[in-house]
DNA sequence: GGTGCTTGCTAAATCGGATGAATCCATGAT
DNA sequence: ATCATGGATTCATCCGATTTAGCAAGCACC
């Protein structure tokens, strides 16, 4: 069932049965309704291993991503796969676990299986794995990584623009004392956060006190010792901000097991909006960073399709996503009771 | 840097080269080194696209699920890839949303792409698509398909096992009045789970009430509105089974709401053993489905390794997991005051 | 010395499409 | 009538590996 057989049927040549397909060439539309019928009655789909072989483009794009066990990732791995498939092509999906070696096996992974293009949302890559890209004019695309890399291009996400958005909430609630829980300050992306908050600390012309901000792993686990810190350390701010929606999670349980109450004793907002925020009890106050606007600015930025458009929109290479303020139950104003103890 | 350059800088042909790659054939010693160095040197890795068009093998195997959204995949996937990857291969994954049209369209992608095997765990297939692999000898198993199917292995979860000992344990809490929020009955693996709840009942001799048997959609807001139905009955069973977790974490959100305590006034327990379910308020106590497990069965089946092991062991065509019941905090005694309430 | 069997390797066909160059054909211009 | 034009199609080659058939050398045996 191979492209000589629908020639053969159409009386055609192959080369006219791949033109049909692909588009790639005029044929009047009498041979391509017999091409077409042809391939209808053999129930015909090409090869795409020898499409790849001998047109070099394989229609697969790489998403290399930390952990697709964190709940943030899934969301964006089906935003990325719906575009990809809309546009006929396939994605090969990679965690690296965090870890550097493990990176490396992806890239290699990618390399071998011939990808058009590559997103990259995962801690730092080391220089010389990306110029194996750009060696063979493979496009990259880093999501959510603050600095500007050289030959790839960037979307990333306005984390302090979002932090600035939660803490405008929460000083509109009068709270003066807010905590900040981190993420691991290893990561780049979690120190524009962290840095974020303490300039609009500043900003307010509100001293910030260090016990109020601890580190977190960006898990349940870590946001609940990290909240149990500022917990321990005898005084309590009268809203706390998490890096991300995991901390904020946790932090909530380290709360509750206090017998804290959640707004009325302290206000919790965290930064994310995985699927899972809605329904905490309280339903957890947070930045929705839209993952989807995220996916598909990056697929784009890589795929070029044949019309000139997708090419035209491929050139830009840094492009800026805002996230949302979504206000639900975790957040309420300061009591002054509370907030003078 | 193809195959060619390997075979001159080691003076051979290429047929050596790929023998001395593949070790599918006997090279003397001398001549594997010498080809072994040109390989490092030139820092050399197959094309796997023209191995696949060669070899017929592509080393790709399709993981076709309904929604990597839902929690319950993110861990399967993962292990589903991480054995992958261990063997030297890929997977391809298709979301299909629960919608049959998709379902086509993901069949058709793993075609196309010419996988070596499929793993299936979504609701069902339909027959002629199935066929579609049959032709071509190309592995499928089924997991969580509770029936048998004709030409593909399944690798199930025993779900009646798991609700019996989900129910063995509420029982010797000495709960009589129970309640099941199932998943969508339209789907067969959610109704084993509530015919083996029924069946429990009757086998310990209780009665069961059919207001406390309510229809959710495996999902947070289903869960959330089963239990409010239950509520609105009336009539307050001491626990609730859910058909999973998502479904437990929507009654215990309406159980909250309701001023309910948790397990004090009524005990929750869930299926599936998600990450997140350690993290609720109190812990839910729930079955562990052993996702790595049944990844690795899956994987095992599909794979066929150069050596005789694998093949023999992927002769098995029906494999059984047990789930595990994880005790934690949102089960507890029945008290007697409430209970007779 | 011939026969048969290994061992170690090569040349060439093959997989299934994509694609640049060449050809064919109809039309219109000169 | 001749030729240029350009649309439609075919031819031939290529992509980069795998794999089959086959050859040559070495060895044992009678």
């Amino acid at each position: 069932m191979n492209i000589t057989a629908v020639a053969q049927r159409a009386r055609v040549s192959t080369a006219t049965v791949s033109r049909v397909i692909n588009g790639t060439a005029i044929v009047s539309a009498e041979t391509a309704e017999r091409v077409r019928e042809a391939i209808e009655a053999l129930n015909f789909y090409p090869d795409i291993n020898a499409r790849a072989l001998g047109s070099g483009r394989s229609g697969l794009y790489g998403l290399i991503i930390s952990d697709i066990t964190n709940p943030y990732f899934p969301e964006l791995v089906k935003s990325f796969e719906d575009i990809a498939v809309e546009h006929g092509q396939d994605i090969l999906i990679a965690n690296t676990d965090y870890d550097p070696k493990r990176m490396e096996a992806c890239v290699i992974r990618m390399l071998q299986r011939k990808v058009d293009g590559v997103a990259i949302m995962t801690s730092e890559m080391e220089d010389h794995l990306l110029r194996n890209f750009n060696n063979r004019q493979i496009p990259v695309i880093f999501m959510d990584t603050p600095k500007t890399v050289r030959g790839a291009s960037t979307v990333r996400v306005d984390y302090a623009a979002g932090v600035q958005q939660a803490m405008d909430h929460l000083f509109s609630l009068n709270h003066r004392r807010i905590g900040f829980l981190s993420g691991p300050l290893a990561l780049s992306s979690a120190r524009v956060r962290a840095d974020a908050f303490t300039d609009c600390l500043r900003e307010h012309g509100v001293a910030s006190d260090p016990r109020f901000v601890q580190e977190g792993d960006h898990r349940v686990e870590g946001g609940r010792a990290a909240m149990q810190r500022i917990l321990d350390s005898g005084k309590l701010p009268t809203a706390v901000m998490a890096s991300n929606d995991l901390t904020a999670i946790g932090a909530m349980g380290a709360l509750h097991d206090a017998g804290l109450r959640i707004p009325e004793d302290i206000s919790v907002i965290g930064f994310d909006d995985i699927e899972l925020s809605a329904y905490t009890r309280p339903a957890l106050t947070t930045l929705q960073v839209p993952r989807r606007e995220l996916a598909e600015t990056a697929f784009r930025s890589l795929y070029r399709g044949r019309n000139e458009e997708d090419v035209k929109r491929s050139l830009k290479r840094e492009h800026v996503i805002q996230p949302k303020l979504i206000i639900r139950q975790s957040t309420a104003l300061a009591s002054k009771a509370r907030s003078a103890k």
